[in-house]
DNA sequence: TCGCAATTGATAATGATTATCAATGATAGC
DNA sequence: GCTATCATTGATAATCATTATCAATTGCGA
């Protein structure tokens, strides 16, 4: 378990103590996941991942704590159009992706000019700006030798 | 019918005679009403606007169409986590949006700093990028006076 | 240790989208 | 203009991700 993967693990288990919710197993078991997985796992993946440690577990209960997760600011979703989304625990804030429409994978790009967009367009449109997407939709390297294109 | 939605109309034409289909009354008026829209309507708002024109219309064939016009290159997509997509057929290329998460209206942004990122993703990652989307989502002026927040 | 509210697992319900299919209609060629 | 053909339509069922429901269980504070 890497560095990154404890703290973030601790620092959901601190969000949730917070909350005053109880610590069950499959919860804390889904947070670890959450923080240990670098490629963006769905539900389904997540369910199938917990299976061997708990055999019984139901995948409502990992949606359902998913979107707690979430909603305590310690995940994001990606959500993509015609397939399940995708969550990240481990930058638990807006960041851009790169998605291959390949084969799923996703990754975080290093962005330089970011700049500071949600201000502009807070300044231009009025909004108050609470959250932003910035997805890449694109073929991985792997995916463009295989299909040669 | 503005300028640009005469525009956007014929272009949509052009691109359904190039590619040999059939130019259905139901077909040629969804095109009408995506180059009309400025408010980025759901497929039941579009299916909604031409009852009156076509009392006995079918929400597939909406659905059909909009995927057509979509695969022409003539329209995108702005799908929504736990609600139905919007679509946009004036713009038919990616670009940013703010998304009122209390109403739902959605509007395009002028955004100077967009800067080539499509350009810096690629030689970073070595995908093919094929899209982008950057959304933004907030709360818009109205709603903020409406809430008080 | 007890009691209760939160949580779980099972399952049904929802809602958007996609697939199926018989009947209809657009259009190219005569 | 007429016809044959193949795309398209409308109706409807199917799919798939996600959410809601509910009885049984369990964490955790008093």
């Amino acid at each position: 378990m890497s560095l990154l993967a404890k703290k973030r693990s601790a620092a959901m288990a601190a969000k949730l103590k917070d909350s005053g919710l109880k610590a069950t197993p499959q919860r804390l078991a889904i947070m670890r996941v959450l923080a240990e997985s670098k490629g963006h796992p769905s539900v389904d993946d997540i369910y199938r991942r917990l299976q061997r440690r708990f055999p019984g577990i139901s995948p409502a209960t990992v949606y359902r704590n998913i979107m707690l997760i979430k909603s305590l600011g310690e995940a994001v979703e990606i959500s993509l159009a015609g397939s399940a989304s995708r969550y990240d625990g481990r930058k638990p804030y807006p960041h851009p992706h790169i998605v291959c429409v390949e084969c799923g994978n996703i990754l975080d790009p290093e962005l330089a000019s970011l700049g500071d967009m949600t201000r502009e367009v807070t300044a231009a449109s009025g909004f108050e700006i609470k959250s932003f997407r910035l997805d890449f939709f694109g073929v991985c390297p792997a995916c463009r030798k295989k299909s040669g294109s």
